[in-house]
RNA sequence: GCCCAUGUAGCUCAGUCGGUAGAGCACAUCCUUGGUAAGGAUGAGGUCACCGGUUCAAUCCCGGUCGUGGGCUCCA
């Protein structure tokens, strides 16, 4: 007899082996018939593999983050035979589960078209139709190299190769056998719903020295509804892109005859920017920081101190050449702030020194990798530089960490993640300076009760630094604040402080962004609000709508009202019918409409429909200034902004 | 940068198996003055991304350039 523990912490008895599948007939049918997989003491297992000992078992169904996984790996493994099947030769590499859905990566010569995935999917449909069991073994690592080497699977050989356990497993279903550390779902009838989704060139092992193989995207359920409803999601989705939004509700373009990654923002966009800086001085007024401007272009000599033209030279624009001097377009601003901090003497009286600057910069950024606003060539970070003594340090560090959260949090923001990144390859500095920032940046968070990931090499080429990221709207994510720790710059520019002893000391250097871009963090927060931006930001927070003609005076009186009380809004007394006009209004998401007829004329009042919610009824002007003016007050968002929007 | 896809009116997209293009929305004018998401009529609007090639003829076929989209370790 052997004991298992269940979840609960209730132990059942069998005779060994027993398998997970009949622990959980044990429990009940439903989990018999939901069960996928299981876990053995905390490990996934698979479903039909006996189990020997006293363990801990949990039964894993699709509702859980570990089922899904294997659901979805077999899927890859499914489509992996099929695509051996239909075009021989192919050879197979990586194909895990991701978050959504699962890939497969080949090495073939000819990149898979549309055409071909139909014919994968009708090859997968029969694979599953046939109802193939996963059968594992076990094998030393020479037997394993042989039958690979026998196969011609020469990634499978290459991944062997790395490995340092001595037993290696594979799973086979019919006459398909991969390299896999499993588990895997009983059989492949088990898969019942699933669609092939996209097709694209990955370099094997991501590194782009290594071949270009083709990757195939996919995702499966256990029900086809759950896939319909994850296709209808995945629509929904694409209406609050924010390049969508951006055209719609016509707050910016980026165009060709520009140029790629340079954004034109129109009078809406540059609206909702000039509120969002507003709010950013104000701020950093109140946390102490002055402001300084800089100019665009700096003497190539500037960027050779900085190691810029060392370091960061692939990522800069081409030098201009004018009066024998040779001019370097900036792609940051901190050398800038270095040359003011150079301009004097400085005490260690005057430490810390917080310097910001909304400064404009161009990279160049590779073609490949531009993205809408999130990623762009020309750009303006919210940055700032701080100098302090390497006592205060710790201090300035959580400073800025307490600053950034407070900022994105203003905006509604509460999900973010936040990273620690280590030393890249190509950088300056020593060991030790590496070691000790970093370990400062750690201890900081760790104070703090951050949670945090580790970026290992993701660090800049002057320091380690502390980097939030936001989601967009497709779970994709955008660096967004950035503090760095930066020991290079201080000693090219051989920066001092007199300290208190009377003798020069080397200042620390802190750079920071807390936005990251206006570009970028604009992109995020239409994606994040739906295009429904809080009053503080809409461009227009009301339109009035005058049901006919004859309410036009009463309709422009009743906007003067609104325009004195700091209230933005519009009449549209075009001779369309309200509902055209409402219609429109709720299209350019209009936060309110007040809509005006004899009724609200005769008695001075006015009908208040909210965008998405609509008709509250009628209320009089005051009181809808006031909360206006409140919620403004509050940067309060509308609740139905960030949920996905219904099907119109 | 690399792989694949793609570029037609302001926007969203049809279309031409090679004979210089079409819809809806938006826009303009007129009619309509209508109570909470599309009233009607008429009209204007395109070097079919750009450059080159094949052809009697190219928006369509071929090559190149530029742009855009998806992707380029969430490791067996």
């Amino acid at each position: 007899m052997i004991k298992i523990t269940l979840p609960d912490g209730n132990a059942l008895e069998f005779d060994a082996p027993v398998t997970g599948r009949q622990v959980a007939e044990k429990i009940s049918p439903r989990l018999a018939k939901a069960a996928l997989a299981a876990t053995k003491n905390g490990k996934a297992f698979d479903l039909d593999r006996p189990i020997e000992e006293d363990s801990e078992i949990k039964i894993l169904t699709f509702d859980d983050p570990e089922g899904k996984e294997v659901y979805w790996h077999t899927t890859s493994h499914i489509m992996a035979s099929a695509v051996v099947r239909l075009f021989p030769g192919t050879q197979v590499t990586i194909g895990p589960a991701i978050s959504k859905g699962f890939y497969y990566d080949f090495d073939r010569d000819k990149p898979f078209t549309p055409d071909d995935l139909e014919e994968i999917e009708k090859e997968m449909a029969r694979i599953i139709q046939e109802d193939y069991s996963f059968h594992r073994t076990e094998l030393d690592m020479d037997n394993a190299k042989k039958q690979f080497s026998e196969m011609g699977e020469d990634y499978k050989l290459e991944l062997l190769d790395e490995f340092e356990d001595e037993i290696v497993s594979t799973y086979t279903h019919d006459d398909f056998t991969d390299l896999c550390r499993g588990p895997h779902l009983p059989s492949t009838g088990y898969v019942k719903a699933f669609k092939l989704l996209s097709t694209a060139g990955a370099y094997w092992r991501g590194d782009e020295r290594n071949k270009m193989l083709q990757r195939i995207y996919g995702i499966s359920f256990p029900k086809q509804k759950m896939l319909d409803e994850h296709l209808r999601l995945v629509e929904e989705a694409k209406k609050r892109d924010h390049r969508v939004l951006g055209t719609q509700l016509q707050l910016f373009t980026i165009t060709d005859e520009i140029g790629a990654g340079l954004v034109l923002w129109f009078p809406k966009g540059a609206f909702i920017r000039h509120q969002i800086e507003k709010f950013w001085y104000e701020e950093h007024f109140k946390n102490g920081y002055k402001l300084v401007n800089t100019p665009h272009i700096a003497s190539i000599d500037l960027w050779k101190t900085s190691g810029h033209l060392d370091f960061y030279s692939e990522n800069m624009y081409p030098s201009l050449e004018l009066d024998n001097t040779t001019y370097q377009l900036k792609p940051m601003n901190c050398p800038f702030h270095i040359m003011i901090y150079k301009s004097d003497i400085r005490s260690y009286r005057d430490l810390p020194i917080r310097w910001a600057e909304l400064g404009t910069v161009y990279r160049h950024e590779r073609s490949g990798t531009l993205h809408g606003l999130l990623r762009v060539r020309g750009l303006t970070m919210d940055d700032a530089h701080i100098f302090c003594s390497a006592d205060q340090m710790p201090q300035e560090t959580r400073r800025v960490i307490e600053f950034s959260l407070h900022m994105l949090r203003s905006f509604g923001f509460d999900k973010f993640n936040i990273y620690l990144s280590t030393r890249p390859p190509k950088s300056v500095g020593s060991e030790e300076q590496w070691e000790a920032a970093t370990e400062s940046l750690r201890n900081t968070l760790e104070e703090m009760g951050i949670d945090y990931e580790v970026d290992k090499g993701g660090g800049a080429f002057y320091g380690p630094k502390i980097d939030v990221t936001l989601e967009d709207n497709l779970g994709r994510e955008w660096q967004c604040s950035t503090i760095q720790f930066d020991f290079n710059l201080p000693e090219r520019f051989n920066l001092s402080y007199i300290g208190s002893d009377g003798k020069q000391h080397t200042p620390y250097m802190v750079h920071r962004a807390l936005y990251g871009s206006m570009e970028r963090f604009f992109g995020t927060l239409i994606e994040f609000y739906g295009g429904y931006f809080p009053l503080w930001l809409a461009p227009e927070q009301a339109r009035v709508l005058p049901i006919s003609e004859k309410h036009n005076d009463y309709a422009r009186s009743v906007a003067d009202q609104l325009h004195k009380a700091g209230i933005r809004c519009e009449v549209d007394d075009r001779s369309e019918k309200i509902g055209y006009r409402i219609r429109e209004a709720e299209n350019q998401k209009i936060p309110y409409m007040l809509i005006l007829g004899d009724k609200e004329k005769e008695s001075g009042v006015i009908s208040v429909r909210e965008h998405k919610v609509g008709d509250h009824g009628q209320s009089n002007i005051d009181d809808f200034v006031r909360m206006v003016q409140e919620k403004v007050r509050n940067k309060e968002i509308f609740e139905s902004t960030t949920q996905t929007e219904e099907k119109s």
